[in-house]
RNA sequence: GCGGGAGUAGCUCAGCUGGUAGAGCGACAGCCUUCCAAGCUGUAGGUCGCGAGUUCGAACCUCGUCUCCCGCUCCA
């Protein structure tokens, strides 16, 4: 099954390349690892889904704005937002397992299992003293728990320092003074430490001295953040509200793999909700329930969507979950919601001195708002509609076909037009048709080869709709209208035609099920 | 970064023990016209990933190098 999956990955990166939605970037010198440029029917395809996402999370809600911030940003801020400090990792390697691990997080669980000893000294002397046993005291006083406790500090100083004063090396002796062991090989043969600092940095000449470092911005929350002032004070926007962005992030990723799904060029979809302290984890409920609902609606299958609590928080969140959705490298996050406090706000307070707050005139005080944060990959978004839209299907007639079951509504091109023969005034009849449907839908025309062969070519880039003009059709103003996913086909009016397409291709439809 | 696999036409691949490239599909032009790929004719497209070595001669053998794919840590 993990083969069989694989494939399909395999076969979805050939077919968006074959047909122009996904190429390899600068391809024709060799490629650029993990950067991929987006065609003709991929960019097509790409725009409708922001398009999809910014209709339904900011013009269908009268409190959520839109923004669209620079890429570079003051310095300052990835100081406050904590990506200086919390994005460098240190990472070692086992020569014998080959296993990496990050160096800190190998420390900190030898100092877990210090923490463990302790507990057990506890859970001893509480036995032995029964009733009177004061744990306080004992942690005071006893002996062992002191020598314990002293171990861990002296651990604990040792990792900081080097942390912050990024000495790899002392990272790696403190580990070897520790004796720490690979948990699968259990061999203490590692490699140096090594840093990877996941955000690109680059120069900005004309900064005041020694400040001229400037980064590309790895999340696009940190540009709502710094603008909350501005969209707050002149959309007098009152709590609760949102303010949206689609933007590209950058993150210098240690291995950027499977397609689309991890580049170190993206695009994020995302949304900061301010909310009134203490309400957070209604709202939190509240963008949960409408974000699967938004997936749901596309009909990828609502078996292939799944929540994943987070366990292990990041320094900003006090809840966090991810929308996974089912990949053919299995189920990986697709989206995350999280409730990301006031963390943001108030480091920026403290780094700016502007004073980041709400006036709330019904509880006649100032405040911090909460964040509750949706934030969506679009080239995950991407990925997801591909995969979950090709098919490979045997027809009633015994043929094969390959067919992109893309959403009408996202679709790249909505409709082709092809007169059935390119004789006999067809053509000429076709072409008059295109003229009108062009000002509704991204349409396509297409007069070569058997309509059959026609018919496949569009099936294959997703098109949900072909318009076929026959000889009849010059008769009786009539044309058959040929449904992608049933291959059925009807024949209507041409003066009908618009409407009837608008109907099953625009975006309203899907907006109308929210 | 480490380990494993792979690079021949746009795609899928063939090419024997070394004798300087082929097929199918696709694309393009034309013929035919019949509403669900595979009718006929013709055309274009390759410094066999790149570099060096062995050899009279390398797609094939040797070494190096690059790129891609799969695993390990991180995330949207």
């Amino acid at each position: 099954m993990a083969n069989q999956d694989d494939n399909l990955l395999k076969k979805i990166v050939a077919h968006a390349k074959e047909y122009g939605f996904v190429f390899p970037s600068s391809e024709i010198y060799d490629g650029l690892g993990a950067a991929y440029d987006y065609g003709q029917y991929g960019s097509e395809l790409k725009n409708n889904i922001k398009n999809f996402w910014w209709k339904a999370m900011v013009q269908m809600h009268e409190n959520i704005v839109g923004i669209d911030a620079a890429i570079f940003m003051h310095p300052t801020t990835w100081k406050a937002s904590g990506h200086v400090d919390a994005f460098n990792d240190p990472l070692i390697d086992n020569k014998d397992s080959k296993k990496r691990y990050r160096a800190d997080v190998l420390i900190e669980e030898y100092i877990a299992k210090i923490e463990g000893k302790i507990k057990k000294e506890v859970q001893k002397a509480a036995k032995r003293f029964g009733d009177s046993f004061d744990e306080t005291q004992f942690l005071a006083t006893n002996g062992r728990v002191i020598e314990y406790n002293a171990q861990i500090k002296s651990i604990n100083d040792r990792m900081k320092s080097a942390m912050e004063t990024e000495q790899l090396n002392e990272l790696k002796t403190l580990i070897e003074d520790l004796g720490i062991a690979c948990p699968v090989s259990g061999s203490k043969n590692w490699t140096e430490v090594r840093q990877f600092n996941l955000m690109f940095s680059t120069e900005l000449g004309s900064l005041a001295e020694g400040a001229n470092t400037i980064y590309l911005r790895p999340e696009t929350a940190q540009g709502i953040f710094v603008n909350f002032l501005n969209v707050q004070k002149t959309g007098r926007m009152k709590i609760p509200f949102g303010i949206a962005q689609i933007g590209k992030a950058f993150r210098n990723e240690i291995i950027a793999r499977q397609f689309i799904f991890r580049m170190r060029e993206f695009e994020q979809m995302e949304m900061q909700f301010f909310v009134k302290p203490g309400e957070e984890m209604k709202w939190y409920d509240h963008w949960k329930e409408k974000r699967i609902q938004w997936h749901k609606i596309l009909g990828l299958g609502e078996d292939n969507y799944r929540f994943h609590d987070h366990l292990n928080l990041a320094h900003y969140a006090n809840a966090a979950c991810d929308i996974e959705f089912n990949f053919p490298m299995g189920f990986k996050e697709l989206e995350g919601i999280h409730s990301r406090t006031d963390f943001d706000l108030k480091a920026h307070e403290e780094h700016s001195g502007k004073k980041l707050q709400f006036f709330d005139p019904q509880e006649n005080q100032n405040y911090v708002p909460y964040v509750i944060e949706t934030s969506i990959g679009l080239d995950r978004m991407f990925l997801a509609i591909m995969s979950a839209s090709y098919k490979n299907e045997t027809l009633e007639d015994g043929s094969e076909r390959v067919v992109l079951k893309i959403p009408p509504a996202l679709a790249p091109v909505k409709v082709a037009v092809l007169p059935l023969v390119k004789k006999d005034g067809l053509s000429e009849k076709a072409r008059e048709i295109l003229e009108t449907l062009k000002f509704h839908f991204n349409c396509q025309y297409d007069e070569k080869d058997a309509i059959g062969r026609r018919y496949r070519r569009q099936d294959a880039i997703g098109t949900p709709y072909c318009v076929t003009i026959d000889h009849d059709t010059l008769q009786d103003h009539s044309v058959t209208l040929r449904d992608r996913d049933t291959t059925k086909q009807e024949r209507i009016p041409i003066s009908e035609l618009t409407n009837r397409i608008e109907g099953l291709v625009s975006i309203n439809t899907l907006l109308q099920k929210l």
